[in-house]
DNA sequence: AATCCTCGTTCGACGATACCGAACGTGCCG
DNA sequence: CGGCACGTTCGGTATCGTCGAACGAGGATT
């Protein structure tokens, strides 16, 4: 594996919510490189505009990240739909509302709608990535994955405990996914989080493979499964945005241009 | 320069909105490289989530983008406000709105509101980026930069013409920037896209550094900046987004303004 | 079913290039 | 004025990315 590449991610991880800037000796410290190696690294990141130069010598994420990103989405031909029936469940329910994507085992929550007021702010944030073996729609999306691959990759990380209920073996997440692909939906009785229980289910692409998944989430002391029917809601929620990846010829219409300077 | 990073970067700026999935063949034909170099790098690319594996051998941008870019986001302060701000001005003024920051020598759009039923899609779009000389938020930045630094790399990048009315030369961008700055706003007459002017305002930081530009765009036909006060509008959304972010007193001359060389 | 073509990946020796300690220039504080 | 911490520059060295060739897996055509 390329060494720089690697030395690149490790640089941009290093930005976050709390630490949003950082000087090129604080870098070089909080990743054991030589300053020398960390300054051109970052001088060279600045330069393809990965990170911007913000004032007083400190760094700071750059917009190219931005851009990628904007493309990546507007590439994901489901999001649209996506978010409109979001809207919708939303609006029913007065819940929150995710949907993520699979990324190694880990879920990627693409978009997060909450009901006004918002009863609480979860762990869960647009752009944030959760181990995918403990939450509703991690479920879903492993239950539809190459067992052998996830399995290697948890044999590789380990499977964090978040909660008494999560899931912590290799053998009960087999037995799990298994139970998930019957019901074609996954519950989560607070194994993210103590009071948080969610209903999950897949969102297939027009090829029939699962592309993301979406869930309704609902604090424990209110979760009666039984007697509400949030499965058959989420159901039905997912079916809608599958089918609107469904019909394949949706030819995107052609913009204008794309200008870009040189 | 990292000869890797820059490897890194032409492969990421294949995927566009035309294009999301590249083969590894295909990728090597267009960027002139070795297919075994662009495989390695490819496979390094998406063990790094910065790619994903899509079906048959075809790769697709991959979600941390998504993750760095919302960190990047959220991190960005006048954001939440600037939507906030920008959602009345399309209420009141049934325009498009932009907001974008400066990257370079060019403006990268953060966001864009459109009114509803939208007029006509414009070249800009959310996450896009495009040459600063030649737009309302993009002179208004450049106002706010080094000259030396705006200048060099207008000397390197040169200075795409748009359309009749674009700013060709370093001479007439140095006394239009001069202009901006007296002022405080600018405008744009149809310099990006026939048809198309824009008035745009700075967004001021708690230094008083100049971190952003909005901006209302309108046809040109309906565009009579002195009978309505299309600016007076964007001045006054650009300083309340500006004092969301600095509950600091602002020096409203800024002394250590740079005077033009050569 | 067999053949051919194209795809993505692997391999290993080569040589470009990323690496790092030391030195430099700068701005800040005492 | 002098000390300190910062980001940057520099050049020799060894690492590590590079690339042609070979490999194995699918698909399509015959």
């Amino acid at each position: 594996m390329s060494r720089t590449i690697d030395k690149v991610m490790r640089v941009l991880d290093l930005f976050s919510l709390e630490r949003p800037e950082w000087g090129v000796s604080e870098a070089a410290k909080a990743l054991g490189f030589p300053k020398s190696t960390t300054s051109e690294l970052m001088s060279d990141l600045a330069d393809q505009r990965l990170l911007s130069r913000a004032t007083k010598g400190k760094y700071r994420l750059g917009w190219r990240l931005f851009e990628l990103s904007q493309t990546l989405l507007d590439t994901t031909e489901f999001r649209m739909e996506a978010r409109r029936v979001m809207e919708e469940l939303v609006g029913c329910w007065r819940e929150t509302v995710h949907l993520a994507v699979l990324d190694g085992v880990q879920a990627v929550y693409v978009e997060k709608l909450q009901p006004t007021p918002a009863v609480k702010i979860w762990i869960s944030r647009t752009g944030a990535r959760l181990p995918a073996h403990c939450s509703g729609v991690g479920k879903v999306l492993l239950a539809h994955s190459k067992w052998e691959h996830i399995a290697a990759l948890f044999e590789d990380q380990g499977m964090p405990t978040l909660t008494h209920n999560t899931i912590t073996t290799l053998d009960a997440l087999a037995e799990e996914l298994e139970r998930v692909r019957e019901l074609g939906y996954a519950h989560d009785h607070e194994e993210t989080l103590v009071g948080l229980c969610c209903v999950a289910a897949p969102v297939h692409g027009s090829g029939g493979e699962v592309i993301a998944a979406v869930s309704l989430s609902v604090p424990a002391y209110r979760f009666c499964p039984n007697e509400d029917n949030y499965t058959a809601a989420i159901l039905d929620a997912a079916r809608r945005i599958s089918e609107s990846a469904g019909p394949e010829l949706q030819e995107s219409p052609d913009y204008e241009m794309e200008v870009q300077g040189t």
